[in-house]
DNA sequence: AAAAGAATAGGACAATCGTCCTATTCTGTC
DNA sequence: GACAGAATAGGACGATTGTCCTATTCTTTT
């Protein structure tokens, strides 16, 4: 196996396990057993479990511009991208059941930390912050386009939290129709012609 | 020093480490510096650390509860009590900014640990769930008093989460307004005589 | 087929974890 | 002031943690 491969490998499985269990609470042990490597061949590949940890961020991080990037794509009104962010509750509903948002659960076990990685993590906030407050100044609310973002950002938050907490698949897609009602109000009626 | 009180030491000891470090993260060292009692004499007042954390659980819902009944007896009308309960963003928005919530950070860590205390944890939230929802009801909603408690709990939560990740108080300051208009939509009004 | 370098396995390491045990100190009672 | 029981201190325990080192296996090149 080549090394960029087993690299690869390796922070997969630890992002994969760093959301179902935690960061602090997933040892090389866990990771080495889920990749099938020895745990000391670890440090071939990095140098620290922090490095590992942030090898996850940017990957996360490059996974997430390639998504918004997508959904700029596809959705052809800045209605829709938005409303591409709010889908992904319903489509990840199982895991964000069971575990929670990967965003905030992470962000807010390193924040307890007080991890070095905290302000990496946070990035991944501010992505969809930014992503989110362009769409809706593109819709035409530029002084409160990012009161906006963080809005939304706090509702997905809250979402995946009590989804979680309370094992409610019912609960989110309430909560997604009531999202989609409140985006409308701040929807532009299309100019007639 | 009586037993009792070095129990009560303890468990309010842990509940601030808990909060502040998360519960895996916070070991029975650091427990044992906050209160200044050795290490090997905790398990004279517990017998294992989920005791302990049995206990914090346990005091944290005494607690809730007491504070609940005020919020009963002390607010006239149920809309009242419902805008004590967005207060809590306000008062504790300090321990918010850099904690997040304790109740949505300690049941999610326990999600995540697959812990037995989780259950226990989750009592907490179904405490406010409960009390929420009655007023709601005693507000003349009674149909959707409980969607509406969740969803008031869940974007109490995404607002903790966000104010934390983004240090941000201005932000909680912002959403507790909204809170208070969203509510103001389901107040009815007082009827004239 | 031989040599060279990349990739891996497995164990040693110090530190820390939760747990447990025992000797010691404190406190109240007769 | 002697005694009993409550409360505490301090260390030992096995397990696990992240880290590191070295011997071995695999892969590629000549």
């Amino acid at each position: 196996m080549s090394k960029k491969m087993t690299r690869e490998h390796i922070v997969e499985a630890a992002d994969n396990l760093f959301y179902q269990q935690g960061f602090e609470h997933t040892s090389f042990a866990h990771i080495a057993r889920a990749v099938k490597i020895s745990r000391g061949n670890f440090y071939y590949h990095f140098k620290s479990k922090d490095e590992i940890l942030d090898a996850v961020i940017q990957r996360r991080l490059t996974n997430t511009r390639a998504m918004l990037e997508q959904w700029q794509t596809e959705g052809e009104a800045p209605a829709d991208r938005i409303r591409s962010f709010i889908n992904i509750l319903l489509v990840n509903r199982d895991k964000i059941k069971r575990y929670g948002c990967p965003l905030g659960t992470l962000t807010t076990e390193l924040s307890k930390l007080n991890h070095i990685g905290q302000s990496e993590a946070n990035k991944l906030f501010s992505l969809f912050r930014a992503w989110l407050a362009r769409q809706f100044e593109q819709l035409g609310h530029k002084d409160e386009a990012d009161t906006l973002a963080m809005h939304l950002l706090a509702r997905s938050q809250g979402v995946a939290t009590l989804a979680s907490a309370f094992n409610d698949e019912t609960f989110i897609k309430q909560e997604v129709e009531q999202l989609y009602r409140w985006l409308s109000v701040y929807i532009k009626p299309k100019p007639e012609h």
